[in-house]
DNA sequence: ATATGTGCAAACTCTTTGCATGGAG
DNA sequence: CTCCATGCAAAGAGTTTGCACATAT
């Protein structure tokens, strides 16, 4: 059973303010503004669980541990920025991916990511 | 300046022997066959100077450490079934990906990759 | 009152580095 | 004979877990 911990508000609201995909570190900076004594494994802890809940969803972009983000959002793709290093999100999808499979394979989820500079890097 | 030892060129061999993403683990196992006693750091050690001199690609993919295939072939992307974790190449591409972009984003990659079941584990 | 959640520190995994030895040139 | 490369073991990063205490219910 669930309690409502004073930590698991502070992480849930940071993922809920922030709108981009998050690394466990940069969750546990933004938490501490809220629980001043948060802890890095309480983020682990609670990053876990809610992903488990479906509640966040895994990001796993080049360059680094995995980030997450809000999973209950349209299908949706990253941009990642070759300057500032800022995933953001692209609304936009190739249509029928499923069948750039080779035969035999059957497709059952994908992940797009485009490289390159974002508008305020540019 | 480069030696060949007999380590070097057995990590080599193992990376066009194969055709496809293999991770730092994958290798030593498979580079022992040809050398017994070859070492994880020394696997490491030769990928890093193997992806330097941009004779292999990162591949990054979900779900474990970071891959790496040949880096001169044409461009492809990849395909990692769910059930055997193995990483497959796409010689598919999705076109004109670069207009999925925000408006005043620029574009200068992308990587896609499919999920699912492959062929022998459908 | 009870049992889950937290914080800390130790454990673990993956990757890198220091050091003495080995071997390519 | 010189140095670069190797193997081992120790050191670093990122993540997970064990334990005693705190706290939501």
């Amino acid at each position: 059973m669930q309690r409502d911990t004073r930590q698991r508000r502070a992480i849930r609201r940071v993922f809920m303010d922030t709108g981009r995909p998050l690394t466990p570190d940069e969750v546990l900076v933004m938490g501490q503004q809220q629980v001043h004594s948060l802890g890095l494994a309480t983020v682990y802890r609670n990053i876990k669980i809610l992903h488990e809940e479906g509640w966040l969803a895994e990001v796993e972009l080049p360059g680094g541990g995995t980030r997450y983000e809000l999973a209950e959002r349209p299908h949706h793709h990253h941009f990642l920025c070759r300057e500032c290093d800022q995933a953001y999100d692209v609304h936009n999808c190739p249509d029928q991916v499923e069948e750039l499979a080779p035969p035999g394979f059957t497709v059952d989820g994908h992940e797009l990511i485009l490289f390159g500079l974002c508008a305020a890097c540019s």
